[in-house]
DNA sequence: CGCCAACATTGATCCAAATCAATGTGGAAG
DNA sequence: CTTCCACATTGATTTGGATCAATGTTGGCG
C-alpha cells in the first residue's frame, strides 16, 4: 500500500468522521510511515514517547526486565493504536509479529494536534481506558493464576481479538510463537508447550499446523480460565 | 470535613480552573459523597463503572482472582481518581485501607458533564495514560521478578508516593497490611515477611514499628529493583 | 523431493516461593 | 501498666513451574 492509502486507513480508524478538512491535512503532514519485517524493532523507545498505528500487520510491545528476560505488556493488531513510552523504570520496544506498515506521531505532536479536536481527545480516551482494563486483566492473570489458567485466559482473549468462528469451533492463526505467549503469560516455552498438550489431550484444543489452533470446547475453555465475576 | 469543602478538594484537584460556574455546578449536583471505615468495602463493581475521587484517607482496588485469590491492582492515596470498572473478567471492589472520604460519579454521567470541558478531557485522558504506565510496570513486575525484586520496587514506588525525606532516609508510614502488600505483589505474607527480614539484615530498611519504613540505602534498594533502563 | 534449522514437544531434575505449622510481638483497649 | 489478639515473623516441608537435556516436527528452500 501507498502512504496517501495507509494514511486513510488511519484517519478513517482514528480521526472522527466530523473532523475539519485543516486538520485532516495537519495530520497527514506531521504522520510518519514504517514498514517493518517480521522480527524487526522499529521502535526502542528512545527519545520520545511514540504513538503508532498498525495500518497492516501485528506487533508486540515489549519490556526489558533484565538481559535475560522480557515480558510482553501487549499484543496489536490491525487498527489498534499503541503508545511506546521513551523513559520509564523499563525499556520498551515494539516488535513486529509479522510484515506491518504502521503510521506513527511523536506523542506530543499528536496530543497538540488532538487537542483542538475534542472528540478525537475523547476517543483518545475511550482506548486509553480500555487499554487500562485489558492491562488490569493482564495484572490478575500474572499475579494470582496458574499455568493452566493463564493459557486459557489467553486462548479466550484471542479468540476475541483474531478468532473466526467455524462448524467446529473458534478457529484462530497465532501470529506468534510459542516464546512470545510464554513472555506474554510470564512462564516458560517449556510450560506453555505442556499446557497445550494437556488441553489437546483432553479435546478442548486442535492444533492443526504450527500456528493453527482450533478451540473445539469454549465452556470448558471458560471454566478453567477461572474467571469469576461479580454477583448479578 | 462537611460535603462543599469534599467537593471543593475534588474541583481544585480535578476540574480545570477556567471551569464555568454552570459547569463547576452542575458538577456538583451529580457528585456522591461516601465516608468509610477502615476495611469497608464502599464500591463493589456492581452496576455501571463508577468514578472516585479519593478526597481524604487511601484505597485498595482489589480483584477476585477466586475464592481464595485476590489481587490487588492500585493502590490509591488522598487526590487521586480511581475508576472501579462494574463488569469485566473478574470482579472488582475498592477497599478503604484507612477511613476515608470519597466522593464519587458514575462515569457515564462523568464523561457527559466532561465532555463539554475540553481541558477536563484532556486531564483524563493525561491520568488515564499515567494509570496504564503505572499498570504496565506491574505487569513486568509480576510476569518476569523474583521475590526481591518485586519487594524493592514496591518501595521505591511507595517512597516516591508517600515518602517523606528525613536526615536518615526515607520515612513512609504504610497504611496497607503485609496481606496487601502480598496481594499486590502477587506474594504470600510469608514472603513478604522474608523479604523484609532479609532487607533489615542488609541494612537497606529498618522497620521501626508494624507500619512504619525508614529506606536508608535508596541506591542499593534501586540495583535490588533490577530496573533496566534504554541506554541513553 | 529431501535437507536442515528453527521451533516445538517431552522427560528428568531442581529450586523459589507456596503451604503448613508454630512462635513472637506491637499497640489498642481496659 | 498489663492483657490480649490480630498481625508478623520464623522454621519445616511441599510443589508448580523453571531449568537442563534430549528428541521430535514443520515448513522454507535449494
Amino acid at each position: 500500500m501507498t502512504f496517501p492509502d495507509l494514511f486513510e486507513r488511519f484517519a478513517t480508524g482514528v480521526l472522527p468522521l466530523n473532523i475539519s478538512d485543516a486538520t485532516h491535512l495537519k495530520f497527514q503532514s506531521v504522520a510518519r510511515y514504517a514498514s517493518a519485517r517480521e522480527g524487526d524493532a522499529p521502535f526502542q523507545g528512545s527519545g520520545s514517547d511514540q504513538i503508532i498505528f498498525v495500518a497492516r500487520g501485528s506487533t508486540k510491545l515489549v519490556a526489558q526486565a533484565s538481559q535475560e528476560r522480557e515480558q510482553i505488556v501487549a499484543f496489536n493488531f490491525e487498527d489498534d493504536l499503541v503508545t511506546v513510552p521513551a523513559r520509564a523504570a523499563h525499556a520498551y520496544s515494539l516488535i513486529a509479529l509479522e510484515d506491518c506498515e504502521l503510521i506513527y506521531f511523536p506523542a506530543n505532536e499528536f496530543f497538540q494536534l488532538a487537542g483542538e479536536e475534542s472528540l478525537l481527545v475523547a476517543d483518545m480516551l475511550d482506548r486509553a481506558l480500555k487499554a487500562l482494563a485489558r492491562c488490569r486483566e493482564k495484572t490478575i492473570l500474572l499475579g494470582r493464576k496458574t499455568a493452566g489458567e493463564r493459557i486459557a485466559s489467553f486462548f479466550l482473549t484471542m479468540a476475541d481479538r483474531i478468532g473466526t468462528s467455524t462448524e467446529n469451533g473458534i478457529a484462530m492463526d497465532l501470529p506468534m510463537s510459542r516464546r512470545d505467549i510464554a513472555d506474554s503469560l510470564g512462564l516458560t516455552i517449556e510450560t506453555v508447550s505442556r499446557q497445550l498438550t494437556d488441553l489437546r489431550e483432553a479435546k478442548v484444543i486442535e492444533t492443526p499446523g504450527r500456528s493453527q489452533v482450533l478451540l473445539l470446547d469454549m465452556s470448558d475453555l471458560k471454566s478453567r480460565a477461572g474467571h469469576l465475576q461479580a454477583a448479578a
